[in-house]
DNA sequence: CCCCTGACTAATA
DNA sequence: GTATTAGCCAGGG
């Protein structure tokens, strides 16, 4: 089965540890950059199995998903900044540092950082 | 086939 | 900064 969901989750589960993907992103990669709703869709129906880093898919504003999602936003919080996200002091993600870059991804692993750009 | 829901986003006020 | 509207896509009834 080839549906987009499998694209989703295959993306989502590309997504280094130390950064963060919007759902519009992912939906972008995976060839719909207008389903950012069906990538929404497609973490809140995904099996527990595939082990998706789904609290790095954060929302395009730098807020996180609401409390059901992950049982809080503290919870998910704490789970990123343990993966070496960086939150501004309003609990936002600090996007331009930790947003993950697919292009360019590869090259910002061998730097350690993700603010190369081409 | 039609209608509804949703872990989204952009534009507008 | 927040609230609201509208558009988008993928399932389920």
């Amino acid at each position: 089965m080839n549906s987009f969901r499998e694209k989703v989750y295959h993306t989502v589960s590309l997504i280094p540890r130390g950064k963060v993907a919007a759902y519009g992103q992912i939906a972008s990669l995976c060839g719909n950059p207008l389903a950012a709703r069906a990538v929404g869709w497609a973490m809140r129906n995904a099996p527990g199995f595939l082990d998706l880093p789904c609290h790095r898919v954060v929302n395009k504003n730098g807020s996180l998903a609401p409390d059901y999602a992950f049982g809080g936003e503290q919870i998910q919080r704490e789970m990123l900044i343990d993966e070496g996200i960086l939150f501004k002091d309003n609990g936002c993600i600090d996007m331009k540092s930790c947003l993950w870059i697919p292009e360019d991804f590869t090259v910002s692993e061998e730097q350690g950082q993700g603010l190369i750009k081409k």
